[in-house]
DNA sequence: TTCCAAAATTGAGTCAATTCTGATTTCGTG
DNA sequence: CACGAAATCAGAATTGACTCAATTTTGGAA
């Protein structure tokens, strides 16, 4: 067994985290020096790049555990969403939207963004990519689901939809987090104006007649 | 006047940044040491710092240099597009990635990007912003155009249309600098099929009456 | 209990960007 | 021509992320 040996690892892995997160949200990404981070966690430098490939990668998991509760919260509208196509996006949009400053700032959004291009191949640049997938399928599984419901014309190309959504919702919220100045309503405003054009293009009731 | 002190200036500049293109291109961003640029552009590692405030800005300046030649060779497409939205948007779309690799690799593509993004206030991020919006112009501007031409259903909120065009092409295009194995091929038949259900949407002749 | 190989930790050292310094050069102007 | 402001120069000092050889700790075998 090597239960203790586990044990130890396991809590010197939260203090890591516990400290990086408070020294991120304290000082900033650039701010929050790595020297800082060991001496808050009690651990040396080194065993921090033994957990943890790079900065970067610390940053990711505290992404990583946002998103994933993120993506939590959306399943519930998928499985249950307004029956209406317009307010079905816009509800599964405001849940990631509204929760997504809670424990990070836009700051290390920013960050986590820029490693994330910066590297793809990093730990961090394919957990954040495979965190951006997952919220694609997640926005195509209620595309799928609103054409179960017959809310959304059979023969559109669902994933296209889903792919055009996402993609347009990631870039926009890339620029509000590049805006210090820019809201979240404004953001979400932008979006729902957006989203209307595909929304009537795919709607059942709109159409005057099938081909 | 200031003539020569000018001239000796911009001699400055360009040396600088034709030895940083060519260093760039030669060892990657990374490998391009701020030392060698400057003995290559035979300026001091002070100067450098003199007319860029970092690394990260010299290499907007050569993104900026490529950006612009696409948007010039956009304008015509503007002025004279193909006479069917799908293709219009195609040629235009086309016109932007074929053009991408010519003097940029993707590594350079992924930290102009990255650093765009973690420095939006410093003048590199500045400009690339500003360049992503002209980029959304041209393409509201060509969408404008096909209103004009009847092509367009002229009840369509043509901004939110460009807006959602250069979003998801952006966002895409960010996906294939993130994957080397990823091709201009590729990229541009996703693009196409994800643009149909916008095309089919906005078109006029799809429609089969209105409200 | 004692001892060992493997695993983990340590922190001083390396590397490169950026800043700083004080001296020197360069134009434009009076 | 001489002067002064602005740029440039060379390179030393600083800074902070990351590395790695040496040391310590651990779990279990004898």
């Amino acid at each position: 067994m090597s239960g203790l040996r586990a044990k130890h690892k396991a809590d010197r892995d939260r203090r890591i985290l516990e400290a990086a997160a408070e020294l991120f949200r304290e000082a900033g990404y650039e701010g929050a020096k790595i020297e800082a981070i060991a001496a808050e966690a009690e651990v040396s430098v080194g065993t921090i790049y033994n957990y943890y490939q790079n900065k970067g990668d610390l940053l990711v998991a505290i992404v990583s555990m946002e998103v994933n509760e993120v993506l939590n919260a959306g399943l519930g509208v998928v499985a249950e969403p307004p029956r209406n196509v317009g307010d079905a996006l816009d509800t599964l949009i405001g849940i990631y939207i509204e929760h997504s400053l809670n424990y990070l700032s836009k700051e290390m959004w920013r960050q986590a963004m820029a490693i994330s291009t910066q590297q793809p191949e990093s730990p961090f640049g394919r957990t954040y990519t495979a965190l951006d997938r997952t919220l694609t399928d997640q926005i195509c599984a209620l595309i799928a689901r609103l054409q179960e419901f017959g809310l959304v014309r059979p023969d559109v190309d669902g994933r296209a939809v889903g792919e055009l959504v996402f993609n347009n919702m990631n870039m926009m919220f890339i620029e509000f987090v590049k805006r210090d100045a820019s809201t979240i309503v404004e953001l979400r405003g932008a979006l729902r104006r957006q989203n209307r054009v595909l929304v009537e293009a795919v709607s059942k009731e709109k159409r005057v007649a099938e081909p």
